[in-house]
DNA sequence: ATCAGATCCGTAAACGTTTACGACTTCTGA
DNA sequence: TCAGAAGTCGTAAACGTTTACGGATCTGAT
């Protein structure tokens, strides 16, 4: 392994210069900048990443925090890959390591958390499956650790954050079903403490409120993860006195299962009850085709990615600039799983 | 941040020595090395990854290479995570620290792995997606950087190996169609390089000769990754001269792309087509059920690592011990999706 | 009492960078 | 012509560990 220590003996000139010169540094001069340059190239040198960070303070790593569900994570994995790809296509442009940190199974995610900060093995965290009063984020700020946050939380580490619009998510497909005559709409919500869970139900009241529909506390359904929920959900709603005609949901598996459970009993999707929720490529396999929303996750990746350095680059005490905080958009795929009542 | 001097002060005695009692070397007293252990779980001491890789010149980190599809890893996502987890479970038990090396979609794979290699970041790799002529392995034994690889390849590296045994799962299915009185079986094989292309098609050939079926080339059936292949695959098989009557395949989102096929064109899975392969929880949800193979995708991770680590540990140019090179076995979910024919 | 050997520990160099400091050269302008 | 500025570079310390080497103390046998 050749070093900076080679190049400077191969140039007859000083590790320090050297060092200046590769990171193009002003107190050098263009000549011996380009010669450097070159040598390092010829020579095929390539920093070592340790002697960097001891020196520098710094690791140049990014950690994304994946909370992997009891169903190893069939929610989260089709989501994330395309978040992570957006994500490392801007980090990868500043000399950032992006890397994936899943809670291994066999160690409760909070204090696999507080072992990879406790090592300092990165500058800065991107957190997911955030929850409502989400200790993670305090922690993280007495921990001193920078960090961004994909979802909102109450508790507010004046981090930046970026989500993804879910309250318009409800307020659309509560909209549609309305106005395609449905009356009693259930919410599938996550038995999860997601905080997910709460902005979901905070926009259908709202939007019930907004087309004068009372609020059933009873059209609010808990929905176990993975691909079994899909098929409680269908008996779970079958089950009620009052029985919802349409159902809103936000886990791209579940539909799978819905549609399964229908086809037990022998039911139709989109005409014995309506589905309507987020889904990925996947959903375009379901018959009757679904209805579904679709996010930008690579842009969503690319967004987090850009707040977070927005977020690094401020020095330390300094006047923060204003912190990204955005929901990003859908866009609607029209299928045939919503029927027209009217 | 508390350091190995600190340390030392507090206990008055010198940095060797505390170097030493941490790390459990003999020719410290037992005294000392429980004072210094003592006092590092007070002063909440963790050690510096920066520090120590630079003087030992290992960096405790190995890196899962995974390459993502055209479809951004529908195929592999569901698998991956499994693998990872149980990789993480022994890594973690030897201070090891495991990360996802996902090459950005951005660029080839290739020059990714090229450039994590130069990095020099990770002691060790793990490949998966293995091709039959997989030039990366000849790149990391010339690069001189330990690894292990998820599938087998043409072009033997030394390393250890584990693979799904699809050899024999192929050779049950056909074993099991022949059985229920199927004679013309499709294969449906991956587009890409892959070596699982080669090792499925061998074992198909041998599978069909040993129940004396004769072997047709056109039988052999290129699929698309992901949600379209399925769908596609379908018309392709229905369009042949001689129809298939069951289907082979490797793909767990397939089958529901074949379903989805069959569905749009009023045909049934089991009855018009049987179909039989690869699968994960995700396949429950298929109606009717999927009669495919399950793999313990967890104890693969597991395994394979422990390969890893055991190929570490055997000294530069000693004589290596016998190298772990394994199948790892399925199991059989009984489903609907098979006709009996006879 | 002496000494060999064992046991324990301190010293200092090494790993590959970055960077503050100071030194030297060259340029600028009066 | 010269003082000072600007530009360029070398020196050496620092980052946090590990480890070879050697010195000190202790044990037990003679």
């Amino acid at each position: 392994m050749i070093g900076i220590k080679d190049l400077a003996d191969h140039l007859n000139i000083s590790i320090g210069t050297v060092s200046r010169a590769l990171n193009d540094k002003p107190d050098v001069s263009q000549k011996t900048k380009s010669k450097v340059l070159e040598a390092a190239e010829a020579l095929g040198y390539v920093p070592n990443q340790a002697g960097r960070s001891l020196s520098k303070g710094k690791t140049n790593v990014i950690g994304f925090v994946l909370e992997t569900d009891s169903e190893g994570m069939m929610q989260g994995d089709l989501f994330f890959i395309r978040v992570f790809d957006g994500m490392q296509s801007v980090l990868s442009k500043h000399g950032l390591n992006l890397i994936a940190l899943l809670s291994p199974s066999t160690v409760e995610p909070e204090s696999y958390l507080r072992q990879v900060v406790a090592r300092r093995f990165m500058d800065a965290l991107v957190l997911s499956s955030i929850h409502r009063h989400d200790s993670r984020i305090s922690y993280l700020v007495d921990q001193d650790l920078p960090f961004a946050t994909l979802g909102r939380s109450l508790v507010d580490g004046g981090q930046p954050w970026l989500d993804l619009d879910f309250d318009g998510m409800v307020a659309d497909a509560i909209g549609r079903l309305v106005e395609k005559g449905h009356r009693n709409i259930a919410l599938a919500l996550p038995r999860s403490d997601l905080n997910l869970r709460h902005i979901m139900t905070d926009s259908y009241r709202r939007s019930l409120q907004e087309v004068g529909l009372e609020f059933d506390e009873t059209m609010l359904v808990q929905t176990d993860p993975g691909d079994s929920g899909g098929v409680k959900l269908v008996h779970d709603l079958l089950g009620m006195r009052q029985k919802p005609t349409a159902v809103v949901y936000s886990d791209h598996i579940l539909p799978f299962g819905i549609y399964r459970g229908l086809a037990d009993i022998g039911l139709t999707p989109g005409k014995d009850l309506s589905i309507i929720g987020v889904g990925t490529r996947l959903a375009s396999l379901l018959t009757p085709n679904l209805t579904h929303y679709r996010f930008n996750l690579f842009d969503l990746g690319v967004r987090i990615a850009n707040a977070l350095l927005a977020r690094l680059d401020v020095p330390k005490g300094s006047v923060s600039a204003e912190v990204v905080r955005e929901s990003v958009p859908f866009t609607l795929i029209e299928g045939e799983s919503i029927q027209d009542r009217r």
